[in-house]
DNA sequence: CATTCAATCTCGACA
DNA sequence: TGTCGAGGTTGAATG
C-alpha cells in the first residue's frame, strides 16, 4: 500500500465525467492496482476512485515529460487522471492479505446459546432446530412451547423494524404449512428499538431483551463490548 | 488527516457485530473525527469504519492502562474498538476542507452543444427545450424532427441499458400526452455499448454517436481526456 | 428530524 | 459472464 499526501487536480471519465479542483489530499494505492482519493473527512466514500482490475501509469504515456501526471485505466475503458502538483508525503508499506472480516459473530453464538438455553424464551419451550430452512431463508431458531405450539424466533444484536419485518415475513409462509401452523413469532434482541417493539406487538409478536452475559453465564472481557 | 500503518484486530458492534483479526492495515483517522480501517485491496470499502460524528478515543478508557486501544463511539451508540499491536508507521497532514467534486462537466456540456446544434441530429431538426419537465424527471432534450414529429434526446456520455430504460420510461410517459404524441426517441452518446444499442433498436429509438470534439469544432487539450 | 431515492453505488451469490 | 439482491449501504434532497 502506497500513502501519497499531494496537492493535486483529478479528472475521471467513465461512468460519468467528474472533476476535483486543486487541493491537498491522500491518494492511496492499494497492492490490486486500485486508487483512491480521500479528503480529509467522510470515512466510507472517497472523493475519486477506480477499482480494480485497473493499472497505473506514472507519467502521462505520451512522452510528453508530464511526470507528474499519474493516469488509472480500467478494463472498461475508465479513466482516472491525477495531476500531482505539489507531493508532500510519499511512503510504501507492505501490509500483505487480509484474513477478512467476520460478521454476526456475536450474534450466531447468541442463537447457539439461545437453542441451547431455550426455557430462557419460557418454561418447558423446547428446540426443534436451529436455522430452520423456507423458501425465503434460514428461520434463525425454529422451535415449541410447553403446549407444543410451534414458535419462530428472530435473533438480532439490536431490534430495530425490519427485523421484524423479515420475522412477519417468515411467520406468514410459516403459517401456510399445515404441518406446522399455528406458528407464533418471538423477536430477540439485546436491544429492542420501541418502534420495533410496538410493531412487534401490533402483530402479535413477542419482543425478549436478551442478556448476552447472563445467557454465557460467564463474563469475558474481550467480548463484552459493552 | 493521520495515516497509522498497524498489527491490529478490530470489533465493531453496532448496526451488526463483526471483527478482524489481527493483521497489517492502514488506520485512516480523517480530521472530522471519522476512522475508516483499509486492507491492501480494493479501492472503495473500508474493512471497517465509523462515520462522523464520533469521537476517537485513545486507551480503554477503563483506566486500565490499555493504551493500545482504540475506541470510536458514535451518538447511535455504535463502537468501534482498535486493538494496537503494533504501529509501523503514523503521520499527520494538515489538508485543509476539500473544494469538492464537480459532476457532468460534459456530459452538460454534451447536452448545451447538442441544442445549439439539432441537425447534427437530422436535417431539418429543432429544438423545443432542453431539461423538459415530466413527473418522473427532465428529459434531456425536447425537439422536432424535419416532419413536426416530437423527440425526445438523452444523453449520456457512455451510453450503457440503464440509460435506454431512463429513455424508455420518459418515452411512455412523454406518449400518453396527446399534444406530444408521437414521440421518438434518440439515445445519444459518446460511446454507446453493444447490449445498449441492441435493446434501443429493438425498442424503435435511434442511436447516435456523438463527436464531443466535432461538436465543439475546436480542440481543447485541457478537457480532451480521451 | 424522518423519508425517499439515486449511486461511478459495491459486493457477493447464482444461473 | 450477466443478472439479482442486499448492504453497518452512503449521501443528498425534500417534506
Amino acid at each position: 500500500m502506497r500513502l501519497v499526501i499531494a496537492r493535486c487536480s483529478v479528472d475521471y471519465a467513465g461512468r460519468l465525467t467528474a472533476h476535483l479542483p486543486s487541493a491537498p489530499r491522500l491518494i492511496l494505492v492499494k497492492a490490486d492496482g486500485s486508487v483512491s482519493i480521500h479528503a480529509d473527512d467522510r470515512a466510507y466514500k472517497p472523493l475519486n476512485w477506480m477499482s480494480p482490475p485497473c493499472t497505473l501509469k506514472e507519467g502521462g504515456g505520451d512522452g510528453d515529460g508530464a511526470e507528474n501526471v499519474w493516469t488509472v485505466v480500467n478494463k472498461g475503458g475508465e479513466k482516472l487522471i491525477i495531476t500531482m502538483e505539489e507531493v508532500l508525503h510519499d511512503s510504501s508499506h507492505e501490509l500483505g492479505i487480509d484474513p477478512g472480516l467476520i460478521k454476526d459473530g456475536v450474534e450466531a453464538h447468541l442463537q447457539e446459546l439461545l437453542a441451547d438455553r431455550m426455557e430462557t424464551l419460557g418454561e418447558g419451550w423446547s428446540l426443534i432446530r436451529r436455522e430452520f430452512p423456507t423458501a425465503i431463508g434460514p428461520v434463525d431458531i425454529l422451535g415449541r412451547d410447553r403446549d407444543g405450539v410451534t414458535v419462530a424466533v428472530e435473533i438480532k444484536r439490536r431490534g430495530e423494524i425490519d427485523g421484524v419485518e423479515q420475522l412477519t415475513r417468515y411467520l406468514e409462509l410459516l403459517n401456510r404449512d399445515p404441518h406446522l401452523a399455528p406458528v407464533k413469532g418471538v423477536f430477540a434482541a439485546q436491544e429492542i428499538k420501541p418502534q420495533a417493539r410496538v410493531l412487534a406487538t401490533d402483530r402479535g409478536i413477542s419482543c425478549v431483551t436478551l442478556d448476552y452475559n447472563a445467557l454465557r453465564g460467564i463474563q469475558d472481557d474481550k467480548l463484552r463490548l459493552f
